[in-house]
DNA sequence: TGCAAACATGAGGGTTACTCATGTTATATG
DNA sequence: CATATAACATGAGTAACCCTCATGTTTGCA
């Protein structure tokens, strides 16, 4: 990804400056094609070589636009990361609400893990920006951020399953079975799909295994 | 990182052509004096914000020297990070030769991760080539060739303990095993120390009680 | 109706990766 | 040793990209 202007301020980790949002019907609308763009370019063609004038062009706004509402290119993978994290975090929230023993845990941890699974080989967008995360300072620590968030639905759960157990210590244990699911998804997607599927069906025995217990 | 050129041949995949080899003392010399600026560029500032023209600088050579053994900015990095899977590769080797039963196995991976997990707290440059590396289609091909081939050295180990179980089943399980030993250490350098070595610690108890069973 | 704020525009600035024509040094060959 | 050829060295120049900004247009409101 470029970084030009980012490498000179802070190592590519700082957040540019905020730019005006929308707030005429007009513009709105505008922003929406210019996410759309931006969204069918990555689904393309990854979002490193989507090129900010393109984007304008497909969106049907000159360049100047485009950078009245987003401050820079980061900024507009940012927007497209966190309607998927919004949305994703609505759906692990509603999975994991009512467990209430193993094995419910067992049975909704499979069912998010397929859903995400579904998820990542559907939507290529989705995949680009978490793959691109590593290199994103800015990105991977929202992506940190997330998983996080995300691990404390599992953490609850956990609570209630192992009441007497070290809480720091089932926090730390859901955050790496979160981060480790998301690698092994990445993983998955990566390789041809017979093997992605058996390398999912491993990651949920060993995750369960450790979140329920031998 | 940059790819206008990457971009145009092969969505940033392709590997670039190659140039020509050095053959004189003296362009190995300068060869090697290009790997060493770029190496401490990479520490300084992560590969990203790495200038090609700084590189030369540093390495008292011409911008046009640099090309001249290096077909763009991704194959230096690349070169870097070939060494390291190459020392690394030895490394494991050695650690697992010699495995014969389960506690000998406990043993030689536990003390494996720790070498891996402190190479990773000590070199930023390795730190920040297996980071870029989602990024970059070659480099993420060179990971995963490099982590199968780390990963066969499991799976000899594996089918030693296990001759009865499906050899298939073994070449997978050691491959996500690896893949996500990997994703730990990404994870556990990027927190604090503390929970870094709390999450290092539970990735070894994952991972062994799927490598020699419950 | 008029005014201020929001919005729209695209030529151009500045930075970067990479090329290529030209010059220099090493090595092979008679 | 002379000379030809291949390897190496150079750095100004090219193209591509991200982003700015001065200028013009539209919208909301008193």
């Amino acid at each position: 990804m470029d970084d030009k202007v980012a490498a000179k301020t802070d190592q590519g980790a700082a957040i540019a400056s905020p730019r005006r949002a929308p707030s005429q019907q007009r513009s709105r609308e505008r922003v929406e094609r210019m996410l759309a763009a931006a969204s069918a370019l990555i689904a393309e063609q990854g979002s490193d070589a989507m090129r900010m004038g393109e984007v304008a062009e497909r969106a049907g706004v000159s360049i100047g636009s485009l950078y009245q509402f987003f401050p820079d290119k980061r900024a507009i993978v940012w927007a497209l990361a966190e309607r998927y994290t919004a949305e994703s975090q609505a759906c692990i929230a509603a999975a994991l609400k009512d467990v209430g023993d193993a094995e419910g845990l067992k049975q909704a941890f499979s069912e998010l893990v397929d859903i995400y699974y579904r998820l990542f080989l559907a939507e290529p967008v989705m995949r680009d920006i978490w793959s691109g995360t590593q290199a994103d300072k800015a990105l991977r620590e929202l992506e940190l951020a997330d998983s996080r968030a995300n691990a404390e639905f599992l953490v609850a759960v956990l609570k209630r399953l192992h009441p007497l157990a070290d809480p720091v210590a089932l926090e730390t244990t859901a955050f790496l079975v979160w981060q480790m699911g998301e690698a092994a998804m990445r993983l998955a997607i990566s390789v041809d799909r017979e093997e992605g599927d058996r390398l999912v069906e491993i990651y949920k025995r060993m995750a369960l295994r450790e979140l329920v217990g031998g």
